[in-house]
DNA sequence: TTGTGTTTTACGACCTCC
DNA sequence: GGAGGTCGTAAAACACAA
């Protein structure tokens, strides 16, 4: 169990900004290019966008956070369905392309950004 | 309108790797 | 030890039915 965020310490005149489309579209685009940012791509986008660096990074992992949902809800979907019609699929091989980081997380982790980063340079 | 549910930024706690 | 990952959460912004 993790424990709960204490007080806020946020000191900026706004809790949190609403990116542009703009901004939505560069990285959607390069999320949809890389799951993984690297750094050097980190620096252009975040200059290129009027981004910190802080905040790309950021929302690299708020997106990745989204596309699990969204995968985890479609499994549970697929298994309703399968109760109804029993094929045994495995639940959390059902989907390479994600889902399975909650097992053995780290070192697919890491096996992930490595590859990444060597496509990328 | 407004009440309510969902999505979007941002962060803290914890974990792993180098 | 620092950087960056996930997970859980807060709160603003947004969508939309009633």
């Amino acid at each position: 169990m993790r424990r709960k965020s204490r007080g806020k310490t946020r000191t900026k005149d706004k809790y949190r900004v609403v990116y542009t489309d703009q901004q939505r579209m560069e990285l959607e685009k390069e999320f949809q290019s890389s799951r993984y940012i690297t750094i050097r791509r980190k620096t252009e986008l975040s200059l290129g966008l009027y981004l910190s660096e802080r905040q790309v990074k950021i929302w690299f992992q708020n997106r990745r956070a989204k596309e699990r949902k969204i995968t985890k809800k479609k499994i549970q979907l697929s298994q309703q369905a399968s109760t109804t019609t029993p094929t045994m699929t495995p639940p959390s091989l059902a989907d390479p392309s994600n889902g399975s980081m909650a097992t053995s997380s780290s070192s697919l982790l890491s096996e992930t950004i490595s590859t990444t980063i060597k496509e990328e340079y």
